[in-house]
DNA sequence: TTGAAAGCGATACCAC
DNA sequence: GTGGTATCGCTTTCAA
């Protein structure tokens, strides 16, 4: 393994002079310069992570708090893990993945050891028995979701009452009943508190407009869950302009296909507007109407934001809470005005 | 940040004391034990992974490079992340990301900065860059694909040749033409190699069973790649028993869509064996026979695999090429006999 | 403009 | 069974 000191050797210099060559911290004679470069190209230098880390108190690397691990849901993760990884590196840092099922453990194991310059925890639960702990740690964290008490940690997250107001004003103009089918057991018993501030985003839209409205969850997970909710809902009464609002991603394409099936063509006899990303909305057939829900936009500020903390000499001030708007997009699923 | 040194001063004992209780590699009196044990846990230490790298020359990490940057395919990769993370973690160890889009020098960094231990790379093409930088490496690399020369380098896969061998043994029985129903263009450019493997094997099976064989790529991404595909199949003629395999998993739902909208009913006018992971497979609809492609179990098996190379005294002999079997599980999508 | 040297925090050898 | 101390490779202060 080459260290600075072979380099300093190579380049007849001093060690400390490879080091101020590499940090650009003090002036170099174009000479002396020239010939550290020289040296650290021939030897392909590359100072040890572990060395920079002890002394500097920096390791260049962003902790993330991924949910694996028994009975999780990592469903629509990987944008997320992709856009940090990114958004890291462009700020010549790695991400140091910790899996969800070593709990509060894991990050105090990224703390304490000194794993990590900050954390981003990913898939806050309304009352997530991390938040305190991450409060507590040395290094800066930060919440992709939005728990009921932050103590002071920044999130960023959708504004998911926007984005449940959004669908039902949509439908609100030409639609006589709005019809939400919710998410499966799993889920809702796992308190992720976007589907209550969804909820209460359709619910108080609902309310404005003054259209009847029903709530059905999934009685379970898959195909047949969906199949019951659409039951629930039950089919169009002679005349009504019925509107269904999928805040669940992966239900979106099951109710497209059992509604076709059962001769109800959305966006003919039946509208649908899905919660899902324009990637996935351009894809369905047909394609569905959606409020977008776009996690790199969300990881994007949530890196920002973070590289904020991590710069202590920028006083830009930090949104202790982000909530990044969505939008609508007019598809093929919803009924013409 | 707490030290080791202030542990060995609560518990009035050396630094080398504490290092030894926590390493267990030398005998310590009960007492002395308990007391630096309270120390710790008092103090809530934790070691300092730097400097713990630095000195045991060990990081307790494990460089995982993944598929990420602009136009990559990351369908499917977060199993492999998960299912890798996982066994880092039962080992004691973390998983650092490192993105593609770095090429060569994402390797050479991780190694010359002794980041991590070991390598994991993911998503490897038939004649990869990287593979002769990875094989000059002084840390220990695994491949999860089989390029054609690894140079050494352990790999593990699936056997996508047996797995399109089964897919036509599957069908040979009882139709009269095979139609492999291919990829998209941007994937076959990038010279996977599993799709070679397991046309080699579809191939060389309806020559074994002089089936009538036919190749249609996917000219463009998304349904109307799968509509041309399929149109350039035909419809079966008359009486014609028409199999058709489909080993580019996000193409097998389209694909059951298709037929479905065309009134022919898989597994009644027509047969589908597709590629995808059981999950996939029991969630589609109709549910399709599939050979299964489970990247949990390569992802284990290179796992173990690398902790074998790391365990330096374990002489357990390492697959040069370790081909995981697929299975085939009929569904409802198929001829019955 | 440059060099010498202290020290980050843990490990493990050498003493006792 | 335990303590002292050199050392890993780098950063940065102090001196020149």
């Amino acid at each position: 393994m080459v260290t600075s000191r072979d380099v300093a050797r190579l380049a007849g210099v001093s060690q400390s002079t490879v080091s101020y060559v590499m940090s650009g911290r003090r002036s170099i004679s174009p000479e002396t310069r020239r010939r550290v470069e020289a040296a650290i190209e021939e030897l392909a230098f590359q100072p040890n992570a572990g060395a920079r880390a002890l002394k500097s108190q920096r390791t260049q690397v962003i902790g993330l708090v991924v949910p694996f691990g028994p009975g999780a849901d990592t469903s629509g993760l990987l944008p997320f893990i992709e856009t940090i990884a990114n958004a890291a590196r462009e700020q010549d840092h790695d991400v140091l993945l910790v899996t969800r099922d070593e709990g509060s453990a894991g990050l105090t194991r990224l703390a304490s050891r000194s794993l990590c310059d900050a954390i981003v925890l990913l898939d806050i639960e309304a009352r997530d028995a991390r938040i305190p702990v991450a409060a507590a740690l040395t290094v800066p964290v930060i919440l992709i979701g939005l728990p009921e008490e932050p103590l002071g940690l920044p999130c960023v997250d959708m504004d998911f009452e926007l984005a449940g107001k959004l669908a039902v004003d949509h439908l609100a103009a030409n639609h006589d009943r709005i019809v939400v089918i919710g998410h499966p057991p799993d889920i809702i018993t796992r308190d992720l508190n976007f589907i209550r501030r969804f909820r209460s985003g359709t619910d108080a839209a609902a309310r404005a407009h003054g259209l009847p409205y029903e709530l059905h969850e999934l009685p379970e997970r898959g195909p047949a869950g969906v199949i019951a909710a659409l039951d629930a809902a039950g089919r169009p009464r002679r005349g009504e302009r019925l509107g269904l609002v999928v805040p669940n991603t992966e239900a979106v394409q099951p109710v497209l296909n059992i509604l076709t099936e059962r001769k109800l063509i959305p966006g003919h006899d039946v509208s649908v507007v899905g919660l899902c990303t324009d990637v996935l909305a351009e894809s369905t057939t047909p394609p569905v109407t959606n409020v977008s829900l776009e996690p790199r936009d969300v990881s994007r500020r949530a890196m920002r934001t973070l590289f904020r903390l991590l710069d202590r000499d920028s006083s830009v001030p930090i949104d202790p809470v982000d909530l990044i708007s969505p939008r609508l997009t007019r598809r093929q699923t919803t009924l013409a005005v």
